[in-house]
DNA sequence: TCTGGGGTCCTAGGACCC
DNA sequence: TCTGGGGTCCTAGGACCC
């Protein structure tokens, strides 16, 4: 397996967008450039925080993730809009349309950055031509910024990307890492967050450079198997391909909502599944897939959080089925204290022709076998509701069904930009 | 007066089967 | 009367990332 990938000799570029968001925002309104600006979601609610924000509002202290309130008393001046996600999009369709441009290798990681492997793309330049090329063209083309590493894998590009914004183009070859990595300390290696950062400094490691030489048998006890890849990775040692095809389809979709205050009462908090369920079964229509498992998310006041999920015997899609299972797994498990965050999610994702192929395996073969006819419908009714039987009979999806929820993501887009690849 | 919403991957324990 | 060892599936929770 490991043959099959190209030990040396990669060139792995890594593109990070500059505060996209905000930088989106600028490009759509030059007004806002050179000022504090921040992007939040609820900005009426007490409850909003931080998505991203400019660099000059990064200067007074304003960061990702802060509550609003806490952004606004640090900068008073603090210009803030919710995001546009439709915006968003659009702009990172062109970026990786941009990218696509200079290698068929181009695998994105989230709306905002990707990897490019150019490896094969000499023609076009060496790799610091090509970096500068592509961040040029971002920039022109759709007024935006980004920061690109340029390295031998996916983990040095990504470390590299992150050394220079806005705008840069940062190098990190092997021969830099001890360097370059050794002296920063663990948690600025991606992958390591506060938690494994402090399981790393119980056992005196607390710099990159420490973990390189780290004892296998002492990280794998700490942290398992991702002990080991960190030591690896902290040698810069990483042989991940770039696979355009990695984020092509989802493992699960979920939403959840923070309640503008707590709710303790019943009736309401079902009427938020019920609007959970339909976001849910609309983006799962979008999908075209159905979930083979649903779950459900508590989060308590004291910001206590539970799962509940249930493996189905046939997967589901619509609303109806939905808000069932989840109203049936809330009861089961609400401890009756206010809640402060309601979340439905599906998972075990099914593409929907798989499914009825399946469902109707199970129905004729599986029951009718053994139970008469009549009664087979009249379990499956029971069990799924009535459309149920049509579903089986016809393989009919809405292929006019249009959404405009926000997801982060536009798996659409990857989905026919892999496509043209292929071809 | 705190801490959103969208995800992915990994681990661990229990049930169950052979 | 007490009891191996391996494997898979399911569920819950945790860590991390953008």
């Amino acid at each position: 397996m490991k043959e099959m990938y190209p030990k040396k000799g990669r060139v792995i570029l890594h593109v990070d967008m500059n505060s996209f968001y905000a930088s989106v925002e600028m490009a759509y309104d030059s007004s806002l450039k050179g000022k504090p600006l921040a992007i939040a979601g609820n900005v009426e609610e007490r409850r909003g925080i931080i998505v991203t924000c400019s660099y000059e509002a990064r200067k007074f202290g304003v960061k990702t993730t802060m509550p609003l309130w806490e952004a606004k008393k640090l900068c008073p001046q603090l210009i803030v809009r919710t995001p546009n996600f439709n915006r968003y999009r659009l702009a990172s369709k062109a970026m990786f349309e941009i990218l696509s441009q200079y290698s068929s290798l181009v695998e994105p990681v989230s709306i905002d950055e990707g990897y490019i492997d150019i490896t094969d793309s000499y023609e076009l330049g060496n790799p610091i031509q090509i970096a500068e090329s592509i961040q040029k063209r971002i920039l022109e083309e759709l007024d935006l910024p980004c920061s690109i590493g340029i390295a031998p894998n996916k983990f040095l590009a990504k470390m590299a990307s992150d050394m220079k914004k806005p705008l840069g183009i940062t190098i990190l070859r092997k021969r830099d890492v001890p360097q370059i990595l050794w002296p920063l300390a663990t948690n600025e290696m991606h992958g390591v967050g506060k938690k494994s950062a402090a399981k790393l400094s119980t056992i005196g490691i607390q710099t990159i450079g420490e973990l390189a030489k780290g004892n296998e048998i002492q990280l794998k006890k700490l942290l398992g198997i991702n002990g080991i890849r960190l030591k690896e990775r902290a040698n810069g040692l990483d042989e991940r391909p770039v696979d355009p095809e990695s984020v092509a389809e989802f493992k699960s979709i979920g939403n959840s909502t923070t309640l503008p205050k707590d709710v303790a009462n019943q009736k309401e908090l079902f009427s938020i599944l019920e609007t959970l369920s339909q976001t849910v079964s609309i983006r799962l229509k979008r999908e075209n897939v159905l979930a083979g498992a649903i779950a459900i998310t508590i989060r308590y006041k004291n910001r206590k959080t539970i799962t509940r999920s249930k493996k189905l015997a046939n997967p589901i899609g619509l609303k109806e089925e939905i808000v069932s299972y989840a109203k049936e797994l809330f009861v089961k498990n609400w401890n009756g204290n206010p809640v402060r965050l309601l979340g439905i999610t599906g998972s075990d994702l099914l593409d929907h022709e798989e499914a009825v192929r399946q469902l109707d395996l199970f129905s004729y073969e599986s029951e009718a076998r053994k139970e008469p006819l009549f009664k087979v419908v009249s379990l499956l009714r029971e069990k799924y509701g009535k459309n149920i039987i049509d579903k089986a009979g016809s393989h009919q999806v809405d292929p006019n069904h249009q959404i405009g929820t926000e997801t982060s993501f536009n798996k659409d887009f990857l989905r026919s930009f892999n496509e043209k690849k292929k071809e």
